[in-house]
Formats: C-alpha cells, sequence, structure tokens
RNA sequence: AGGACUAUAGCUCAGUUGGUUAGAGCGCUACCUUGACAUGGUAGAGGUCCCCAGUUCGAAUCUGGGUAGUCCUACCA
C-alpha cells in the first residue's frame, strides 16, 4: 500500500468495475426503495449543487441497497427547451445564421446532434462522483416513450377541460420570442424614473397629470382612472382627455384600484401591456391597445412617427416629443421593480397573445390534500408552508412556449381556426370526420420544459403502459431538491402524479439547502465564482481555473476582475482531493440550514480523514495480513478490555447514522463516523493495540483476540462508511475483508452494519475511560512541566479505591506504554509522597516525582491555574444549592447530582490546595 | 406590504423533551519526525450563546419586543 491515501489511482477503476458487473440495477428484495434523479439539463454540466444533491441520493441509495431494498435509482436528463434551444442558435449566429434560415426541420436536427455531442458531459461526471445509478434505464425527456407520455397528457387534461386556450396578457420575452411562465421572471429593484405628464381634458378646461414609469405606453392607453372618492378629480369621472401624441380622445374613468397618495392620484390604463391595467380594462370593457410586436418595438397601431421604434428607442421621442409639446410635469427619480427573464436577462413585457394553460387551481387542491394528509411530508417541516402558500394562491400555468425544441403540441386548427386536439392529423380527421377538403395546420408551439418533467416519476418507468417497474417502484421514496425549485417542479409533479396515477409520485421531499461559495454568494458564470465539483476532485492550477472561470462570460468586461478574485482566492489553483473526500465534505455540511457556504478548508480536512483511514488500514494489514487472526472455530481467543470496548464504540456509532440517516442529517451521520474513526478507533484503540501485539509475553489468543477486533472493528467501520465513501471503502474492504472473515465481490452490496444494544459492555467502558483519564493526566503534566516526550518517567498513585486498584492491574501496560512510563506504582498508606506535580484523574491522585525534572515555579503556577478554576466552579454550584427555590422544586435526583458534583470538585479543591502548600514549603 | 428563516469560538457550523464545566472541524500557540499516518502526534488558548424584558428554582434552548442579515411571495402606476 501506498503510504498517502491516492483517490486517483483507484476511483475510475472501481467505478467501472461496478457499472460493469450490473450493481447499481435493482436487486431484488421484499421493500422496494426509490430515487429519480431529478433530470439535469442534457446539454449542461454539472455545478456544486449537483454534486452536493447527487451525493445525497447517492448515500441514500447505497444505505437502502446494503439494508436489502430493491433499490433503485433512476436516471436520465431533461431536454431544457429554452437554454438548449439558446445555446445552439448562439452557435448559428456565430456562422451568421438565425434558426429561421435552417428552418425548423433542420434546426432541430441541429439540436439533436448538440446533444449527441455533449450530452455525455454531465453522465460522465455523475460517474465520476460515484453515483450508483441505474444507466440501464436512463431516460431523456424526448424519447419516444416519454414523450408519448407528455402527449397523452395533454390529449386527457384537455378533453377534461383542464387545458384550454386563451387569450390573454403573458410574460413575453423580447429577445427569445416567446412566452414563460410567471417563475422565470426575475423582478428586481433597479432605479428609473417617474414621468409625469399632462393629458389635457377634451373640455378644454385644463388637464389631468398621470405618472408613469413607461411613458412609452402612452401610444396603447385606453383611459385615464382616478380614484371614485377621490374629491380632487371624481368630478371629471365620464368626461373625456385628448391623448397626447395621438390622435384618439380617451375616457377618465373611476376605479378603486388606484392609489390618491401614489403619483399624480391619476394613473394612465394600458389594458394591453400591463397585468393590474388588464384588470382595469375588462372591468370597463376597454379597448385593448396591442403597440408592441414581438421584438418589442413599436407596431402599426400606434402613430406612424414611432412605428418601428425599439421600445426604449421610443420612450426617448415620447419623452422628447412630450417637452416639446409643454406637456411634461416633471421628472423624478424613482426605484422600481423590473421584470426580467432569468434565461435572457431581458426585460419582460407584458403582452397580448394565445396560449395553451392547464386549469392549475382544480390540480392543486387533491395536491395540496396529500400534504395535509401527510401522504406526502417534507422534510424540513417548514418547506410545507411554502408549498400551501403558493398552491393556494396559484395561477393557471401557461405552457406552450414559442420554441422549435421541444413537445409539439399536439393540436390541429382548420382554416377558421378551430381547434382540434389529438396524437397525430390522421386520428384528428377520423375523430372529427374531416375529409381531405379541409386543410390543418399543427400548433407550432412547444410545451414548457416543466411540462415533461412533472411526469418525470411514471413517465421514466414506461407509463402509460402499466409495467412491472411502475407496480414496484411507484411511488417514488423520497425526492431530494432545492427549494428554489418547489414551485417549479415538486408541486406540478405532485398535481400531475396525483391526477393520472392516483397516487403521489413520492413520500417525501428532502429539501436541501443551495451551495454558495466561502463568502455566501450564490455561485453564478457571470459571478466567475464557479467551481467544478471534478476540480476539487482532479485538481486544476491557477492557469487553467482562471482562463475556465472568466471564458465565454455574458459580460466580458467583469473579466478582469473575476481573473483578479481568483488568483487572490486560490494562488495555488485546486489541489486534487478526490471524489470521497469531496463528498464526505457535501455530507458534513447537510443540516437544516437553507445556506451552504462551501470554504475549500473543508475539504482538505476530509482529505485528511481519508488519509488516516488509508494508514489505519495499513496498520491493520501490516499486523493481521498472513498471522492468525483467530478466525477459525473454537479457536483460543481473548478480547482484552480494549478489545470489548472498541466493538461497544463501533456499535453505538451504527446506532447514531441510523438515528441521523433516518432524519436525513447527514451532517450528524458524517460526524459520528468521523469521531470514530479518528477519535476512537485511530487515535485509541490502535494505540491500545500496540502493547498487546508488540509484548512479546502477551498470549497468543490475546493476540488473535486483538487482530481479529482490528480486522474486524475496521471491516465494520468501512461498511458504515461505504455510502459516503464509496472508492476508499471498496478499495480497503478487498484486503480487509478476509482478514475479518467476510467473503463477497464488493461491499457494496454486503449488509449495512445494524446496531445491537447488547454490544455494550460497561466493564470495557468504564476501565478505557478510566484508562484515558489516568493518561491525559500524565500527558498534561508532562507537556506543561515540558518534559521531553522522549524521556521515561515514574508515576505514583494516590488515594484510589479498590476499583482503581483493579483498573490499574488491569491496564498498568497500557498505561506505561502510552506514556512512556518506567513504572507506576500505589503510594503505600502513611506513607509521605517525595516532591511530585500533581493532577487529578477523578479522585485519583496522579503524582510525577519532581526530582530533577521539574520547575518548582512552574508547578505553583500550574496548580494555581488548576485551583483557580476548580474554585470558579465550587462557587458557581454552591450558589446553586444555597438558592433555597432550586433545593425545593428541582427534581430530587438534579439536586443530588449538584451536591455530588460539588463533593467531588471540593475534594479536588482541597487536594491541590494542599499539594500548593508542599510545593511552596520545598 | 405580507411571510419565512438565520444570529453560538477568529472562520464554517452542531447543540434532541429547559438541568452540559456550551461542543466539532478549520485556524491559532507550544512541544514532538516514536516502528499506520507531518494529509501526522501530544497538550493548550479562545465564547456577554445579537440586545432587552418575561415565564421558571433554573434559559443558548420557551414567550414577547427590538436590532441586524438572508430569502420568498405580492406589488403603487
Amino acid at each position: 500500500m501506498e503510504k498517502t491515501f491516492q483517490p486517483a489511482a483507484i476511483e475510475t477503476r472501481w467505478y467501472q468495475h461496478w457499472e460493469a458487473s450490473g450493481y447499481f440495477a435493482p436487486q431484488g428484495g421484499e421493500q422496494a426503495y426509490s430515487i429519480m434523479i431529478p433530470p439535469p439539463n442534457v446539454t449542461g454540466s454539472l455545478h456544486m449543487g449537483h454534486g452536493f444533491q447527487e451525493a445525497i441520493m447517492d448515500a441514500l441509495i447505497r444505505y437502502h441497497r446494503m439494508r436489502g431494498f430493491n433499490t433503485l435509482w433512476q436516471v436520465g436528463t431533461d431536454h431544457a427547451g429554452i437554454a438548449t434551444q439558446m445555446v445552439v442558435e448562439r452557435q448559428l449566429e456565430a456562422q451568421g445564421l438565425t434558426r429561421h434560415d435552417l428552418g425548423r426541420e433542420a434546426f432541430n436536427a441541429k439540436v439533436w446532434e448538440w446533444k449527441e455531442e455533449s450530452g455525455g458531459t454531465i453522465t460522465q461526471q455523475l460517474r465520476r462522483l460515484g453515483s450508483s445509478l441505474d444507466w440501464s434505464r436512463e431516460r431523456f425527456t424526448m424519447d419516444p416513450g416519454l414523450s408519448a407520455a407528455v402527449q397523452e397528457v395533454f390529449i386527457r387534461l384537455h378533453k377534461e377541460g383542464l387545458i384550454y386556450r386563451g387569450k390573454r396578457l403573458v410574460n413575453w420575452d423580447p429577445a427569445l420570442h416567446t412566452a414563460i411562465s410567471d417563475l422565470e421572471v426575475i423582478a428586481e429593484e433597479e432605479q428609473g424614473h417617474l414621468w409625469h405628464i399632462n393629458y389635457p381634458l377634451a373640455s378644454g378646461e385644463g388637464y389631468l397629470t398621470v405618472a408613469t414609469t413607461r411613458p412609452e405606453t402612452l401610444l396603447g392607453d385606453s383611459a385615464v382612472a382616478v380614484h371614485p372618492d377621490d374629491e380632487r378629480f371624481n368630478h371629471l369621472i365620464g368626461q373625456t382627455v385628448a391623448l397626447p401624441l395621438c390622435d384618439r380622445e380617451i375616457p377618465v374613468i373611476g376605479d378603486s384600484y388606484v392609489d390618491r397618495e401614489f403619483g399624480s392620484g391619476c394613473l394612465k390604463i394600458t389594458p394591453a401591456h400591463d397585468f393590474n391595467d388588464y384588470e382595469v380594462g375588462k372591468r370597463h370593457d376597454l379597448p385593448m391597445i396591442n403597440i408592441f410586436n414581438g421584438d418589442a418595438a413599436i407596431s402599426a397601431a400606434a402613430p406612424a412617427p414611432y412605428q418601428g421604434l425599439d421600445r426604449f428607442e421610443a420612450r426617448k421621442k415620447v419623452v422628447a416629443d412630450l417637452e416639446a409639446l409643454g406637456l411634461l410635469a416633471k421628472i423624478e427619480p424613482h426605484v422600481l421593480k423590473v421584470p426580467r427573464g432569468d434565461r435572457s436577462g431581458v426585460v419582460i413585457e407584458p403582452y397580448l397573445t394565445d396560449q395553451w394553460y392547464v386549469d392549475a387551481k382544480t390540480l392543486a387542491r387533491p395536491a395540496i390534500e396529500a400534504v395535509e394528509s401527510g401522504a406526502i411530508n417534507f422534510v424540513p417541516r417548514q418547506w410545507e408552508n411554502t408549498y400551501y402558500a403558493w398552491m393556494r394562491d396559484i395561477q393557471d400555468w401557461c405552457i406552450s412556449r414559442q420554441l422549435w425544441w421541444g413537445h409539439r403540441i399536439p393540436a390541429w386548427y382548420d382554416a377558421q381556426g378551430k381547434v382540434y386536439v389529438g396524437p397525430d392529423e390522421d386520428s384528428v380527421r377520423s375523430e372529427h370526420q374531416l375529409g381531405p377538403e379541409v386543410t390543418l395546420r399543427q400548433d407550432e408551439d412547444v410545451l414548457d420544459t416543466w411540462f415533461s418533467s412533472a411526469l418525470w416519476t411514471f413517465s421514466t418507468l414506461g407509463w402509460p403502459q402499466e409495467t412491472r417497474e411502475l407496480a414496484i417502484f411507484h411511488p417514488s421514496s423520497v425526492l431530494v431538491t432545492g427549494f428554489d425549485i418547489i414551485f417549479f417542479w415538486v408541486a406540478r409533479m405532485i398535481m400531475m402524479t396525483l391526477h393520472f396515477r392516483n397516487e403521489v409520485p413520492f413520500h417525501t421531499v428532502y429539501v436541501h439547502g443551495l451551495v454558495r461559495d466561502a463568502e455566501g454568494q450564490k455561485m453564478s458564470k457571470s459571478k466567475g465564482n464557479v467551481l467544478d465539483p471534478i476540480d476539487l476532485i482532479d485538481g486544476i492550477d491557477l492557469e487553467s481555473l482562471v482562463s475556465k472561470r472568466t471564458a465565454g462570460m455574458m459580460q466580458p468586461q467583469l473579466a478582469a476582475s473575476v481573473e483578479a478574485a481568483t488568483r487572490k482566492q486560490f494562488p495555488d489553483g485546486l489541489a486534487a482531493y478526490g471524489t470521497d473526500a469531496l463528498r464526505f465534505t457535501y455530507y458534513s455540511l447537510a443540516s437544516t440550514g437553507r445556506d451552504i457556504k462551501f470554504d475549500v478548508g473543508r475539504i482538505e480536512g476530509f482529505r485528511n480523514f481519508c488519509n488516516k483511514i488509508w494508514n489505519a488500514a495499513r496498520y491493520v494489514l501490516m499486523n493481521c495480513e498472513s498471522q492468525d487472526c483467530g478466525l477459525e472455530p473454537g479457536a483460543d481467543v481473548q478480547l482484552s478490555l480494549a478489545d470489548r470496548w472498541i466493538i461497544g464504540k463501533a456499535d453505538q456509532a451504527a446506532q447514531e447514522v441510523e438515528r441521523a440517516v433516518a432524519s436525513y442529517r447527514f451532517d450528524l451521520a458524517s460526524q459520528a463516523l468521523y469521531d470514530f474513526v479518528w477519535n476512537e478507533y485511530c487515535d485509541w484503540y490502535l494505540e491500545l493495540s500496540k502493547p498487546v501485539l508488540w509484548d512479546d509475553n502477551a498470549s497468543d489468543a490475546a493476540k488473535r483476540g486483538t487482530r481479529r477486533t482490528l480486522a474486524q472493528v475496521l471491516e465494520v467501520a468501512l461498511r458504515l462508511l461505504h455510502p459516503m465513501m464509496p472508492f476508499i471503502t471498496e478499495e480497503i474492504w478487498q484486503s480487509v475483508a478476509p482478514l475479518a472473515g467476510k467473503q463477497g465481490a464488493t461491499i457494496m452490496l454486503q449488509p449495512y452494519p445494524q446496531p445491537a444494544q447488547t454490544a455494550q459492555d460497561a466493564e470495557a467502558n468504564d476501565a478505557i475511560e478510566w484508562l484515558q483519564s489516568v493518561i491525559l493526566a500524565v500527558r498534561t503534566i508532562r507537556a506543561e512541566m515540558n518534559i521531553p516526550p522522549g524521556k521515561e518517567i515514574s508515576v505514583l498513585l494516590a488515594k484510589g479505591d479498590a476499583a482503581d486498584k483493579k483498573r490499574l492491574a488491569q491496564n498498568s501496560q497500557y498505561l506505561k506504554k502510552l506514556t512512556k512510563l518506567a513504572n507506576v506504582s500505589w503510594l503505600g498508606d502513611g506513607v509521605e509522597a517525595p516532591p511530585c506535580a500533581t493532577a487529578l484523574a477523578g479522585e485519583l491522585e496522579v503524582l510525577v516525582p519532581i526530582a530533577g525534572i521539574i520547575d518548582k515555579d512552574d508547578e505553583i503556577a500550574r496548580l494555581g491555574k488548576d485551583i483557580g478554576k476548580l474554585e470558579k466552579e465550587v462557587a458557581r454550584i454552591q450558589g446553586k444549592l444555597g438558592n433555597a427555590g432550586f433545593v425545593e422544586k428541582a427534581p430530587a435526583a438534579v439536586v443530588a447530582k449538584e451536591q455530588e458534583k460539588l463533593d467531588h470538585q471540593q475534594q479536588a479543591l482541597a487536594t491541590l490546595q494542599q499539594q500548593l502548600l508542599k510545593i511552596r514549603a520545598l
């Protein structure tokens, strides 16, 4: 074995072996356990959030697989409509082409090409993370099977009246030329202006001043609204104003929607370009004047001078023209929320178009009940509130997208615009008895990507066929996801699955936090602070990291600052930490919080942990290979106190892991394992094994007992760790398992250690704890008195009772070896101790004779410090016990415990004070 | 505007039903290359548990109020 753990040498080899051996496929078993992967974008690549999420899922999957569940981790990818189409369009743009130059069919062929070319990236990355996904069942949302499911769902919902077509305002992305859903619009505060504009009354008697943040929409105004109770203006209701720049008169209307306090108190109404105005317009039956085209340039519906101008150009011209007419009252700076497309980043336009909608309100009702009834649980529970809040106020879901890449809507129109929905043109014709004289054309639009991913849990299992897999693995056990897509995806899956399967898609939703950088900033390409999990696994030099972060930036002017920040934060690039260390870091961060700050310092600690495990294994192999480990049936094996103690500790660790995983607390599970392996097995047990194995006088039975325990406890620890650190555990297990009497081709399919309460050995625990406290006392004296570690010293013990004497007899070998003692003996009754440095191990006095090795003043200072601490503690407990209320009202056991504590501390204090007097007297 | 969440060591975070000497990792200090491991060992230092009140014999923990920060939802043009 290498002296240090080299992850690169083993990871790929083991993954390939596992995959080739079919270990990732369901293995049978009575109870099923399944997770459907949140499908990543097929043309995307893995980021830290994926890495975190996959790590959690893989731990759950490996854990349950080892526990004998029939385990399926369904893998697949998503076609990511807008994102993917944008990428390919950008590639065309580089050649000076648009998708229209190619036409729909050729363009889609190009997208498929791109998918074939780049689609392997993410699946390769998933493999690098060690994810035990069942690749034999890989699915893609545009596969024929999943497309059939999408079509079936659309047609059935349409038949049931739950999908309809409607003309209404949508969020229009003028760059992408498509409608997008509410959720894809990000509204951020931006600095803008409030323009006050005078609209002359048609009567010629003065004017009304309106205030607007979008003066160009004036061209589409249908009315001016005032509050009906506003005495400044309500007498004008029913009159008309002459709309500036347009040869139109529009009415003054009364509507209580108007806020009298804001702006001028008069509101211009543009029903075709504002969601609130749209509602007002409907109430008052106002005309909807659509002054934009799909690019958000001014349409023919506006006066000629403005036609063809971009909306921002139009704004400038409108303002200038108004000013020239003297109608601009004032301009105020104003902070407003500007809606932008989350993909394109351009300002979203409320735009009047025909779109397809899902009646979400109807579907939401059972979906709310499923969570209320507990059929679906959120972990942590508070996310249920977020879910309810959104679901109870849900808006109909706009599902059509004016894209080419995606599931084309199965609807056909005749020349009159009558719509027919069906799987294909022939079925539509025969169903509706349409002869060849009727021309039909298919709807040009595709469906929102989330429409297909909403079916993911059952479409991947073969629906609409009633497959065996559906019967076994659906509903799935748990959905692992970030809170940012509860609305996008989780809610929609619940709605669709309940409707079509009459069962929930999953029993539990485990909502994890979002991975951020060390400063708590969201990782994003534009900020240039992203980390690629693969770079943490393999390492990357500074120059490559800089160029990776600055390549292809949306805002190239930021490249310099990104580069500087990167050079400052990672002057040496990133070291290669390996997959196991990365994964363990993720688990350690998986607490209940919403933000997960990823500090590279953490991963280094866990790489060291891997190395620790590696070296512990090296030690075990060196001492057990080709040795008698007492595995024969009936072998003469004697277990020491240390052996019995560590066996109990391993069981305790198994208990803690079980409890932690049951509540999705991977931070606690990882902490329990780290603690057990490093602080108990390595720090204590391995050291305690040395005095036995290296003692020529120790019996063969004792040596067998220690070797067997070394190997078996390590083997148990490996299995406990395997779901979190798959690679290193497999590598070591292969050579350690035989020494522990285990056979098997892989650790992956071994049973997970089950805790057994009986494994706690009170006598062994007491004995080892006693030993640890005495060792600590001696080491403290050594360290604080500057006694060289190599120098052998003698120790006297005093004030022990019969139990202490027994323990020393049992443990003196350990004690001598671990603290380098020449000898250790009891101070006889009535014998005056020589001048000593003193420390306490409980009641027991641990004395190190001073002569020649210890400075008197040092010892006085040291004792003084300890005495000070004890005095404070004694005073604190005395205060507590002196409080009549406490003694009377607190439970007797609590009072007794305090009293006992006080007695101990007082006795210790007295001992040290006496000792101080003695030393002073020297 | 409404709602949620967070505040514990220099940093990142644990802390179960109120009773602990408030813990871990990293970082820091001192000493140590001893036969698994310097990606290591040993021993330390370090906290007004955000503030104020309340409940209680007892509060990091429960209640109310405040402060600071983060986020979500809906938005006044």
